[in-house]
RNA sequence: GGGCGGUUAGCUCAGUUGGUUAGAGCAUCUGCUUUACACGCAGGGGGUCCAGGGUUCAAAUCCUUGACCGCCCA
């Protein structure tokens, strides 16, 4: 027996999103067991910087974890979603700088120790903001798990994976073009260069040749690096200027003689067809000098400015400077021949917006071809697949022409790389784990490795590795991963190498790839570019459940979203929707046995019972069906329809009627049903919509010991066997009432105006059986069956599955109106009838299209034949 | 230059393997204090599915060429 509910008329989601999260985490819903009768499901979160707040990209894409981990759950799959944080390297020592700054402490006079225990204070006071708002968004991750990718045991496994890999010889330290940020005074990866278009020139420089009065033209965008020239080039197939194949040009300031080389890099059309090389300051200059043995002179400090290396007036200018000096030099040399405007592509320092220096150093690299081949091989043969599957061509594409990994990185705040050198000579190496016994006389390699080179581990470095552990058996590999295309090189294909290598098995079984959040626009929202709306100001407004379900009904698989605060009000209004349809159930749940799934099985039900229930099976059915795949959005645009379409629109609407019934049996079984679906849909929809499905579960649950909906279980397909024509039976019913309410609107009938139905038949069962609800629902006072009845004069007419239906209007009617409106209803048929007879006509069609589809538009033909007879008889009635 | 996406209603987008009268949300128009919901209800209008060519009985959907937009790589 189900009590009296009471549901206030308002939600307010901030007071139960607070008692539900921390229910849930007092029951220790969301850790994770190791249990041999259940299967291991598990995600490790993307971990987001300690310097990050949620941004809306995070929600898309933690919303769609914390969706799929809370299914696994309910399936009965041990359930385990790590979580934690990436420390950042670069990110954190940036804020860390500038934080000590404003103190008025300059980093370089403080020690690398004093430093570090700065950092590690300022992430304890700002490095767990994300973590609290993820947990804000409802995100059932297993906190007992959490890491972060500096802990003392995290850091022992990218140690050990730097060892073995030396070990193995795959890393080396080596002389390379970096990309080199003058502000951080660091290396940086490709992936933290950005490109903007810069308005520049294009100076032509002569260069005298030689022993002869010729000079040669060049064009270039960095006349400053003519400093550090050790070349010319021209196109080996270039005519033009054969006549100095083998000759020198100089240098106009240092006076070095430096050779004309032919190189097939070199193109013919751009500038005059030749070009000068600076090898140590352009990362194709640098591979010509291999093949040319050219020397290689780098004229920067590691700060940006000219070295020792250029004549003395130039020293210590920074590149600015340094071009605009060379440049008047030039002019008074006369050696300037002309300047063009050029658009320039230019690479910035994603940290210090500086632009990118190609800077040769020392620093620390994987080689990458051999980790790349097994990871490449488990994507083609699709071990790991991608959704959505375009990526794998662009995982290839970089897989095979994968670059070396520069790893080492000029900061404090990071792995420290576990290399020391003897001080007696230093080229005596101690590769470790742990430092030399001695350490006394050795020093450690200044350089922290770059972040990636920690997160790489992360799905196995989160359970322990490289200790053997229970989790790491019984959790890893992974299942699904979540993350933004961006990061599928420095990240994704990296775990999978590392995966690999290492442990000889995938990191995870599925990547999932979410679109970019853009605004409406289609600017990649930012906080630099302020057009970032703040996750947390959105979920105070309109509730966690709203945002996550409006981002997923927008968030179609591979596309990239538009986002704008619309789109969480669509999400706001559907939970409204529910918890008001709640409420409605509410208001008629006194004092009534809810009836079993199983004892409404032997009830006699109505089509609109049986209706729903068929609707709701195949809805269970697409959901599941769209899970498998992937498609989100497909299962919240499915539990928007059915929803508010389906459950609310028609069939609360037709059983009001039934729920005021005297009769209990009636009212007991209408009431169950519309209890049972809703109950499936609230279990469909928590996944999505967490906070709102378990408030209303609970109290909606039975006495019975239900458990709470988190750890409910997945709906199934009801047993109940349907006739197949149930679904457009009741397609028939509605068309009629919709053509009802219509003809109200076309005829300008009163909405309180009840009317009669005339049906020109003999008794049908089917409207018959549903007369109620036509009643209910049209709004009609009576319904008459007669076989051989006449058109009553001031009537309308509508057709409905073949039936003629007339509605008496009396003095209401304007017979113009009727007469116009039948008329445009044969029009109407006349169009389509012509077009299904052209193509019926076609002999192609007939002899060549399948059956059904012929017979199906046969049956088309014939329906509307009847339909413009009977709608012709009554236009000629009328006039 | 190479690769990958996209182009469907005023706007933002769905549209599974070719066969519906091409859908939804927002916006818009009309009516509604109908005993859950105006964050609502009912009804309507609005489309050369980027363009050309092809395959097919049949193309928004497949192939091809091009235009434009976006992203990635060089």
């Amino acid at each position: 027996m189900l009590k009296k509910i009471n549901i206030p008329k308002v939600y307010s989601p901030t007071d139960v999103e607070k008692k539900w999260y921390e229910h849930w985490i007092e029951n220790k819903y969301f850790n994770a067991t190791i249990d041999k009768n259940k299967k291991p499901y598990t995600i490790v979160i993307p971990p987001p910087n300690i310097t990050g707040s949620l941004t809306i990209g995070h929600v898309l894409n933690n919303t769609i974890q914390d969706i799929l981990i809370r299914r696994a759950r309910m399936f009965g799959k041990s359930a385990c979603w790590i979580p934690g944080t990436d420390h950042a390297s670069i990110a954190t020592e940036t804020k860390v700088t500038k934080m000590l700054q404003e103190k008025g402490i300059l980093k370089r006079s403080i020690s690398r120790e004093k430093f570090i225990e700065h950092s590690w204070a300022w992430k304890k006071q700002y490095g767990s903001l994300i973590i609290e708002q993820l947990k804000r968004l409802g995100c059932s991750c297993d906190w007992e798990r959490e890491n972060f990718t500096l802990n003392e045991k995290y850091s022992k496994a990218v140690f050990h994976a730097f060892v073995e890999l030396y070990n193995k010889g795959l890393i080396y330290k080596g002389n390379r073009l970096v990309n080199w940020c003058t502000k951080s005074q660091s290396a940086i990866s490709d992936e933290e260069v950005y490109f903007k278009e810069v308005n520049s020139n294009l100076w032509y420089i002569k260069y005298p040749v030689l022993n002869s009065d010729e000079k040669l033209i060049i064009a270039t965008t960095r006349p400053e690096t003519i400093l550090g020239d050790t070349a010319i080039a021209m196109n080996p197939t270039d005519n033009r200027f054969n006549n100095f194949k083998n000759k020198y040009a100089i240098e106009p300031f240092s006076k070095r003689k430096i050779p004309i080389i032919a190189d097939n890099y070199v193109d013919k059309n751009f500038g005059t067809g030749l070009v000068k090389i600076t090898p140590a300051h352009d990362p194709n200059d640098f591979e010509i000098s291999k093949r040319h043995n050219l020397d290689i002179i780098n004229i920067l400090n590691p700060d940006g400015t000219l070295n020792s290396k250029v004549p003395k007036a130039f020293i210590g200018l920074n590149i600015q400077e340094a071009r605009k000096k060379i440049v008047e030099e030039l002019n008074k040399l006369k050696l300037i021949h002309k300047i063009e405007p050029y658009q320039n592509n230019i690479g910035f320092s994603e940290r210090g917006h500086v632009p990118v220096e190609p800077y040769l150093s020392e620093q620390w690299f994987i080689s990458m071809k051999k980790l790349a081949s097994p990871a490449l091989k488990v994507v083609k043969n699709k071990q790991i697949k991608f959704y959505p599957k375009h990526w794998v061509k662009t995982y290839e594409h970089w897989m095979i022409n994968i670059q070396d990994w520069c790893i080492s990185r000029q900061l404090w705040w990071g792995h420290r790389i576990p290399v020391w050198y003897s001080k007696e000579d230093s080229k005596k190496l101690h590769v470790s784990v742990s430092p030399p016994s001695d350490i006394e006389n050795w020093f450690q390699d200044e350089d922290v490795l770059d972040t990636w080179a920690s997160s790489w581990l992360w799905p196995m470095a989160v359970h322990n590795w490289p200790d053997e552990s229970e989790d790491l058996d019984y959790f890893h590999p992974t299942d699904d991963l979540v993350t933004g295309p961006d990061i599928i090189f420095f990240w994704v294909a990296r775990m999978i190498m590392a995966s690999m290598e290492f442990k000889k098995e995938v990191p995870f079984k599925n990547v999932y790839f979410t679109g970019m959040v853009r605004d409406m626009e289609g600017k990649k929202m930012s906080k630099s570019l302020g057009n970032s709306p703040d996750p947390i100001k959105l979920i105070n407004d309109y509730g966690a459940d709203a945002i996550r379900f409006g981002i997923m009904l927008v968030a179609p698989q591979g596309q990239d979203i538009l986002f704008s605060e619309e789109r969480i009000k669509q999400g706001r209004n559907f939970m409204n929707k529910i918890w008001n349809v709640a409420r409605f159930l509410s208001f008629n749940s006194n004092d009534i046995s809810i009836l079993s799934e199983n004892e409404l099985s032997k009830k006699k039900l109505d089509l609109s019972d049986e209706w729903i229930i068929k609707k709701i099976d195949d809805i269970i059915e697409s959901i599941n069906l769209n899970f498998k795949n992937y498609k989100f959005n497909e299962i919240a645009k499915c539990l928007y329809e059915f929803v508010w379409f389906d459950y609310c629109d028609w069939y609360i609407e037709i059983i009001k009627s039934r729920l005021q019934s005297d009769n209990l049996e009636e009212k007991t079984v209408v009431f169950s049903n519309a209890l049972i679906i809703f109950k499936k849909v609230l279990k469909l929809m928590h996944p999505f919509a967490p906070f709102i499905t378990e408030e209303l579960w609970n109290r909606f649950k039975s006495q019975n010991n239900e458990v709470d909906i988190v750890i409910s279980d997945w709906p199934q397909k009801s047993s109940f066997k349907f006739d197949n024509n149930i679904i457009s039976q009741f397609e028939d019913i509605k068309n009629l009432i919709t053509k009802i309410r219509n003809l109200r609107y076309e005829m300008n009938i009163p909405s309180t105006q009840k009317l009669d139905l005339l049906i020109k038949s003999k008794k049908s069962l089917l409207i018959y059986d549903n007369r109620q609800l036509i009643m209910d629902l049209g709004n009609v006072k009576k319904i008459k069956f007669e076989e051989n009845l006449k058109r009553p004069e001031k009537s309308a007419m509508i057709i409905n599955n073949l039936l003629e239906i007339y509605i008496p209007l009396n003095d209401i009617i304007d017979i113009n109106e009727e007469k116009k409106r039948i008329q445009n209803k044969i029009d109407d048929f006349n169009s389509r009838m012509k077009v299904l007879n052209l193509k019926v006509n076609n002999n192609n069609f007939i002899s060549k299209a399948p059956k059904e589809i012929i017979n199906k538009e046969l049956k088309k033909i014939k329906d509307i034949e009847e339909n413009l007879q009977k709608l012709i008889q009554n236009i000629n009635f009328l006039k």
